[in-house]
Parts: C-alpha cells; sequence; structure tokens
DNA sequence: TAAAAATACTCCATAGGTATTTTAT
DNA sequence: ATAAAATACCTATGGAGTATTTTTA
C-alpha cells in the first residue's frame, strides 16, 4: 500500500463519487478506480458500495475512512516538523562556556538572541574547563560551546574562531602598581600570581606563560584554581596578582583594580567549539550566523 | 511523499547503512540512494550524514525517524482494523426485537452464540414494536430487528423468514375452556379478546383477525395492549383471552392456562429485518449465518 | 586504499490517459 | 434512458537493475 491510495481513497470518500473525486485529485476516474479497486483487492474486502448515484462506504470503508486521514494528516505534522528541525527552529542546543564567558558582552547577548529568534529551540547552558567542555562535546552531552582555544587540534572538534581580547593585570586595590596608567608586564616578575593550575590545561594559560617568558620571567605561582571568577576574588583577598581577559573587568570586586598591560599585550582567545560531523546542525549553523552577525562591534576576527 | 520513501527511510535510519538497508528491503542499494535523495528532496533538507563507513542521523532525521515508524505502525494498524471490520470481528450491532421475541429459545440463543464468536462487536438491544423497529432501520438507528411480518414490503427493507410457529389460546386459569386438550377456534367466538390496538398493525393481528373470519366470528376486543406480555398480564387478570405464539408458554404466569388451537392452527411468523443496502455488512451476514445453523432444530423455514 | 555512497544508463512495471462498455435504477 | 463505474487498451513516467565513478577517513 501507498499513500496514493489513502488519499485516493478519502477523496472518493469524502465525495461519495469516484468522478467527482477524480476530478478534485486531478486523475481521470479510470485510474481512479483502479487504484481503489488495487486497495479492496489489498485489504481483501470492499470498501464502497457502488450505487447508481455514487457511492457509499462499507462499514470497513467507514473504519478505514477514520485512520486514513489521520494518517494523512500525520503525514503532513511529520514532514511540517522535519522541515522545522531543519531549519532548527524546533530541537534543542546545549551549550557550555567557560566561567569567564558571560562577562564578554558578546556572550549573553547572542544568547538573549537566539531565545528570541527560535524560541521553540530547548537551551540548556553549563558551565565548565575548556577541556572538559571539549570532553562532553566529544561524548555528545554537549552540542556547542564557548572557549579557550584547545591546546592540540582535538579529533573530531571543530572549533571557529570568534575574538580577541587583550589581557588585564588584575591588581589589589592597593597595590603601587595601581597608580601606573599601563602596566609592563615585566613590572610583575617577580609578584606572587594567581594562575589556574597546570592540570586545566587550558590554551589561556599557555598564552599567559608564553608572555611572561617572552618578558623575561617565569611567574611565581602562590595560588592555583580553576575558575577565573576565583582568581578575580583571589587577588582581591591580596593573595597575589594576576593576568585575565579585559572583559572581566566587568566584575567589579571590591578591593581589586584592573589595569592594562603595555602594548603588546598578550591576548585572550574565545573559540566556539562543536562535534564535527554536525557541521550541518541548523542550530549550531544559526548560532554561528548570530554570532557573525554581532561580533564586528566587538572588534572579533 | 510515498510510504515507500518512509519505509525506505527507516530501513537507512536503523541499519545506518544502505547498503545493508538495501539488502533487508530487497532492492539494490542505487534505487535506494536516489529514493532517499527524493525524499531529502521533497523535504528541503538532508536526512542523513553520509560518513565513509556508513551514516548517521542529521537531527531533522531524528526527529523524522520516530514519526516515520509510528506512520508505518499505524498504516498496519488501520489495514488489520479494516480487515476485522471487514470479517465482522470488530463493530457495533444494534439489534431490535419485538416483545415476544426472547420468549423462543432461537432468540436468545443466537445472542448468546454471536456474543461468544464475536466477542469485539458491540451488541447493543432494544425492545419495539414491529412498525417501530422498521423505521428505526429505515432511520439507521437499529442495523436489525426480530419482527412480525411487515403488512406491506416496506422500500430499503430486507426481509428474511426465520420460523413459523402455532399460535395458542392464552386463558385465565379458571376458564371453563382450559378443560379441552385443544379449543377450535370458533369455542372463542363470544369470548371478550385482548388484543393489540389496530394502530400498531403487525403483521400478527392481521393473522388473527384472518383466522377468526375463518371460523366465522369478528372478536369482540374488550381490551387493547400493545406488548404481548401486557396480554398475557391482562388475561391472566381475568379480562379476557388471546391467542400467542406457542413460545409465549414459557412465560409462567400464575392464574394463565394456555392451550393449543386445533389443526390447522394459524401461525405466528417471526422474520429478520435489516437496510437493504447493507446486504452485505458482515455483522448481519454472521448473524444470519448463526441464524441459519440454529433454527433447522425449531422448524424454521 | 578500501568501503560505501553517488552517478550513469537501461529496462520495464505500472500509474494515468483515452475510448468504450457495463450496470443499476 | 441515464449517470456513473468498470473494462480495454495505450502511453510514458519513474522505480529498480547493472556497471561504474566518486568520496573520505
Amino acid at each position: 500500500m501507498e499513500l496514493r491510495h489513502l488519499r485516493y481513497f478519502v477523496a472518493v470518500a469524502e465525495a461519495r463519487h469516484f468522478t467527482r473525486a477524480a476530478e478534485k485529485i486531478g486523475i481521470g476516474q479510470p485510474p481512479l478506480s483502479q487504484q481503489i479497486q488495487a486497495l479492496e483487492r489489498e485489504l481483501g474486502t470492499r470498501l464502497f458500495v457502488r450505487l447508481p448515484r455514487g457511492v457509499n462506504l462499507t462499514a470497513a470503508g467507514e473504519a478505514l475512512f477514520d485512520d486514513a486521514r489521520r494518517i494523512l494528516r500525520d503525514v503532513e505534522r511529520a514532514v511540517d516538523r522535519t522541515q522545522r528541525v531543519a531549519r532548527g527552529e524546533l530541537g534543542r542546543l546545549r551549550m557550555g562556556m567557560i566561567n569567564s564567558a558571560p562577562f564578554h558582552p558578546l556572550i549573553p547577548e547572542v544568547i538573549r538572541e537566539f531565545r528570541r529568534h527560535y524560541p521553540n529551540v530547548a537551551l540548556t547552558l553549563d558551565e565548565g574547563a575548556t577541556p572538559n567542555l571539549a570532553a562532553s562535546i566529544r561524548a555528545d552531552v554537549l552540542d556547542v560551546a564557548f572557549v579557550r582555544p584547545l591546546l592540540r587540534t582535538e579529533n573530531g572538534i571543530a572549533s571557529k574562531t570568534l575574538l580577541d581580547e587583550d589581557l588585564v593585570v588584575v591588581l589589589p586595590q592597593e597595590h603601587p602598581l595601581t597608580r601606573r596608567k599601563a602596566v609592563p608586564l615585566s613590572a610583575l616578575s617577580s609578584e606572587p600570581f594567581v594562575l589556574f593550575p597546570r592540570s586545566v590545561g587550558a590554551g589561556l594559560h599557555e598564552e599567559i606563560l608564553h608572555a611572561c617568558s617572552s618578558a623575561g620571567f617565569v611567574p611565581h605561582v602562590l595560588q592555583e584554581t580553576s575558575q577565573v571568577t576565583s582568581i578575580v576574588n583571589l587577588v582581591a583577598a591580596g593573595l597575589g596578582v594576576s593576568l585575565v581577559p579585559a572583559s572581566m573587568q566587568q566584575m567589579h570586586t571590591v578591593g581589586v583594580a584592573y589595569r592594562p598591560l603595555q602594548k603588546p599585550a598578550p591576548i585572550a582567545r574565545l573559540c566556539l567549539i562543536y562535534r564535527e560531523d554536525e557541521d550541518g546542525s541548523p542550530q549550531i549553523r544559526n548560532l554561528l550566523q548570530l554570532v557573525d552577525l554581532r561580533r564586528q562591534q566587538y572588534g572579533g576576527r
């Protein structure tokens, strides 16, 4: 049996007339008769009582009528749903981000826009460190994540660079360097540092170590913590200094001062990662499109 | 779109492999690829991500997968339901009968048999006078009815004679005629009669009047009532005598005696009526078949 | 390099068209 | 007698087969 049979059957059942049903469908009466006969043969029962003026439904036809209409409606609904999902209007997007991401105005703005454009997409948000987020994506627990650059190009994960921002120095409020407009990196050579643990292994950590090494010193790490917000809080408590992305200045913590580094400052790069084989995922495509529209205003590259 | 597309799609989605799916379906891999491509073209979206070893579902494909399987299952269910209805295993049978019908053992027996053979047919029972039952059938309120013969062949109603039974005399217990083995009809010529009102107009009434007239008298109707059970009760109350089908002797009412008439006795005929255009109704066919099997033992004709 | 899907083509089954007959009132 | 469905026959679309090429990990 094919949907054609059900479509023709419903047309005849509605018109109670082969000729008129055939006109409505847009075929001739003989092929319609043949298709109905084929359906009746397959079902092993008459569906219509042929009368001299039109037809009536048999009990079997009456039974099939309801089911056939429901099935045809379901097919239409399935097509529509599939197309909605394809356009990204329906579905889900499991998003992850690093601790510092929401401080850059691009991120909350993009999320707001996405919710506005695709209200029927179930959006979930999770925070984590870059390597954990990458693992979650590989394990199909997350669909996308805003992260710092991955150390090595991970297999099966696509990465798109969103923007670069300067790192700034975070100092305790009463630190003498706060008097400077811009701090040379070398001025921090003997300061105690609050940094990520090496184990977290994010690209940002590498960038900081590399910048210090270029400035001629190895930072003396006194305290480790894996969340940027904690770094700022530990600096506020006077446990050392650190380097954080400029957008962290949005975090107005008592006892902390931010100062730009002298140019050229090391940069923090923000990326969007997702499973490579989901390149065609409409949600990810739509998200990337919104990001592209917005990030120009924030000096993205 | 045709069911073929959904069947093929589900096969590929389950096998995650075109070649293996094609084998399972029993066609070659190239036509399967073509059909899936046609489906993707119609939906305007890819359903599978082609990988070097097999395929994966896209989000759209995932969405369609569930719907497609449900639709195919629904089609199977619809076919099955239709065939069950055609075989008379499913559906309903709205049955009517005259007041006296359940006293003939054939009727309850047939109903029991029908329920046993077709437990999934919703059977409803209604009592009424023959002309009312005929009207209900014409109005499609009832499907079949056990009735006395219709006076004129009503248009659009088919009638099948089930059986003839003798009429017997119903007398008050203390009536002198109860001493007779068999009562000649003429002995009732001066007795007050309890009969159906003329307005009910059933064939049985005509039969009684005709028999009396052959015996040389017009019955003196003292009391009228349209239900046979009421006739018996009125006779028990001493309001007169009457003629009822022999099977009414099943009704053992205190104060009443039944006596056969001398041969040849007038007969009461029982018929089954149904809408002519529902000749093919499986329920009616099945019911007629059961009746035919049973009625031989009761001298049916 | 190898497995698998896509493409190119060929064939034929059958959906659909045209003309006519049969059917039932 | 008439409306309508069935039948007969023809046409051509497209589903499926065979052979081959392309793709990508």
